[in-house]
This record gives C-alpha cells, sequence and structure tokens, in this order.
DNA sequence: TTAAAAAATCAGGGATTCCCCTATTTTAAC
DNA sequence: GTTAAAATAGGGGAATCCCTGATTTTTTAA
C-alpha cells in the first residue's frame, strides 16, 4: 500500500502534534510537514506535493480561506480538507466553492479524520456530520443566486489597500488611476457587500483573512 | 513510579484526541477522563480526584477561567493548567490570580505539556516562554497602572463606536457631545494608539477583542 | 460573430469629514 | 492649591465621501 503524504497547517503547535499523533497511528499515512500559518503553507508547497493538506482556516498571517483559494488555482492535485472550529453554513460553501474537497469540525470525533481522508482521496467530498445533507442543498440555493459577495480582482486588490489603511489617493497613487476611480471601486466594493462604511470593509477584509488585525 | 492522573478539558473532540495521543505516549501519564465544556468539568471533579486539570478557557456552556474560579474554592488539592489559544497577558493574570498553576498556549511546542505538568507537580507555577520572563514585569507595571496604551473609559466607548462603524456626526448624536470633540477624541486616540487612520482603529479595536470582524 | 452585460475608468458638485491649531471647563493628582 | 490630564468645542482649509452620469474595455452569452 502507498503512502498518503500529508501537509498539516494549524497555527497552534499543540494542536498539530496531537492531530499528528492520531495520523501517526496509520501506518499507510505519512506526514510530510506541518506548518503553522498560510504563508508557510504556500512556502511548503511549491517544493512538496503533499496528497492531502490539512488546512486550518483560523491562521494568523494568511487564514486558511485565502489559502485555499490561492493553492486551488496552481495546484490542483492536492486534495484540501479544511479543519474549522466554525459551525458556519457559510465557511462550509465558500470552502467548497473555492475548491476544497473536506470540511472537518474540530468538533468531529477523530476517527472522521480517518473517513474524510479516504473520501477524499477516492474523490469525493467529505463535510462534517451537522452539515452532510443540508450542506448541498443550500450550495445549490446558493450557486443560483450568483453568490453576490464575490469581488472582481481589481475589487479585491482595493479593498485590500483600504483595509490596510491607505488613503484614497494614496491608493490612487499606487495603482495609477485617478481618485474618482478609487472612490467609483470603493462604492462598487461597498455595495457588494453591503456594508456602509470603512469600518465595515476592514471588519470584513480581517474577517475573510485579506489582511490580520495585527501588524 | 505512580501515575499521575489528568482531567482533560477542551471543546473540540480533534484537540482532546490530539492531546490524548500526545499524553499517552508518557507511560506515568493517566488520562482519567476527557469532557467538553465546563459543565462537564465540574460533575466529573465531584466525582474523581485528578492531579491535574488541563482546562481549555473557550469552552461552551461554562467557560475555562469561569470553572476555575469555581474549582479552586473547592478542591485545592487539583492543580490547573489552563490551555488557551489566546496570547493576552490579561488572561495569564487572571488565571494566575484565579489560582490556576499553569498556562500552557495551544501554540507551545508539544514537549511544554510536560514539562509545565511536572513543574506544577512540584509546587511550581508554569507559564508559556512569552510570558514566563514578561509577565511578572508587566503584571506589577500594570498594578502601578501606566502603560501608555491605555484609553479612558470615553476613548474607549468612542473608539467602539467608530470601529463599529458610526460615522462622527452619528457618535456625536449618540454621545449628546459635538462633532468637534469627537474629533478631537479620535484624534487623541489616534495619538494614543500610533495609528493613522480610521482603517488602523477598526484593526486595533478587532485586534484587542473590542469588536468583532463577524456579525 | 455580434449583441448585451459587467468591469474599469473618470468627472462635477455638494455634503461631510479630516486635520492642525487653539481654547475653555471639569476632574483628578500630588 | 497648583499642575496635569481629560473632556469639551471652534475655525479654516484640505481631503474625502456620496450621488449621478459617462466612456472605454473586457467578458459573457446568444
Amino acid at each position: 500500500m502507498e503512502q498518503i503524504k500529508i501537509l498539516l497547517a494549524d497555527d497552534h503547535a499543540l494542536v498539530r502534534a496531537g492531530i499528528s499523533a492520531l495520523l501517526a497511528k496509520f501506518p499507510n499515512i505519512l506526514i510530510l510537514g506541518e506548518v503553522e500559518n498560510g504563508r508557510e503553507v504556500l512556502q511548503f508547497i511549491k517544493k512538496n506535493q503533499p496528497d492531502i493538506l490539512l488546512l486550518d482556516i483560523s491562521m494568523k498571517e494568511l487564514n486558511g480561506l485565502e489559502v485555499l483559494r490561492r493553492i486551488t488555482k496552481e495546484h490542483q492535485n492536492v486534495k484540501i480538507i479544511m479543519l474549522s472550529m466554525h459551525a458556519n453554513i457559510e465557511y462550509v460553501i465558500e470552502s467548497i466553492e473555492n475548491g476544497a474537497k473536506g470540511y472537518l469540525l474540530k468538533d468531529a470525533a477523530p476517527s472522521e479524520l480517518e473517513i474524510a481522508i479516504n473520501a477524499v482521496l477516492k474523490g469525493e467530498i467529505y463535510l462534517s456530520p451537522p452539515f452532510s445533507k443540508s450542506a448541498l442543498k443550500e450550495y445549490l440555493e446558493k450557486t443560483n443566486k450568483k453568490s453576490t459577495e464575490q469581488l472582481t480582482t481589481r475589487q479585491y486588490e482595493i479593498l485590500q489597500l483600504i483595509a490596510e489603511g491607505n488613503s484614497t489617493k494614496e491608493i490612487a497613487c499606487k495603482l495609477f488611476i485617478s481618485v474618482k476611480t478609487v472612490e467609483t471601486h470603493r462604492a462598487h466594493i461597498m455595495f457588494r457587500l453591503n456594508v456602509k462604511d470603512v469600518a465595515g470593509l476592514v471588519r470584513y477584509a480581517i474577517y475573510k483573512g485579506i489582511i490580520q488585525s495585527d501588524g
């Protein structure tokens, strides 16, 4: 039996070591590496090809969803299972839409780990029990609704600059566009996200992991 | 060698199983039980006497700090080590003041677990490295109340309103003060916190837990 | 391939806010 | 009882925000 190569990403060393210890019980599983934030995931994955990435959502530097978006574009061969303490259906949907093959609650029974890993290796999608059935329904409903909460690359770029604290003028300079254009973009972004002020944009950006609240 | 009896309390089954697996490597450690919330800790401890309680802070039902307060009054023989993902010195101080013998970050290296357990069994107090040395210093400084990064009640109140997305005018109305006063307050707050825009205020507020990025 | 939709660009003008400075009153500290 | 800090507020100019409207480019769909 060939070994399953796994990369484990979680920002809490204890949790990481724990899950590692759990997985060590299975002889056909090999922990290729452990990393503690999103940035390290991207670095690691450039040099190594794990079969499965166990990816915690709440990480510093770059959060899991953000990492997910960046990886799935270029590394389709890596199957990603999200690890999360959030039982929000929104996270599940967002994860699956962005190419994750599984969504595992930290609340889950340890035995689920093995089940999830085997499932995604077979090409299936695995969701922790609270979701499984209802999730897909809601998912289908949402896909018909165009997922309003989606920004274009440009809008995303500008949102990031705003949330980082750049003024309208600074953004205009950096992107070589007019102040007026930046204002229009900001208005569009706010409309899309259903937010009415800059504070809301910053909260959204942090919530989504586009920027970090520290540093 | 006598066995060390441990009770493990954490609301995430995976994490619990992981730490359990880690501890299982030590023959002189016995996991007396695992529980998933504060209420269960209290129930368990009525019937069994672990030597050590590994107590996660963020749990549903009853959170760790609350459990800590209730247990230390009646069960002084149980040594409690807090488990936490929060690196806030405030939590550490609160924990130790309420009778915890240790404060372990989930960020900690797995080897710390053993070190911490041995330390508290000897009657010492163990804190995760980021604190250890600086913690007591900061504690002493705080009791003297200097800390530049401290806001007045009014400033705190206004910071919160700003970060929640209220405009200057809205804040002025809510607090029955002039728009100009709000502006002055905001300037003072920014000076204190060394930030230069509203985005920075929002990031700070989220970082400090004054507001949440969701909801 | 062409027509339609969406995205990206920019502007005018008025309301609002921001920024720097100054200033008074109230409250705390020593 | 003097000093220091906090809370209050104003003037004035620069910058930003908000709404409407518009052009060009790109993407999507028929």
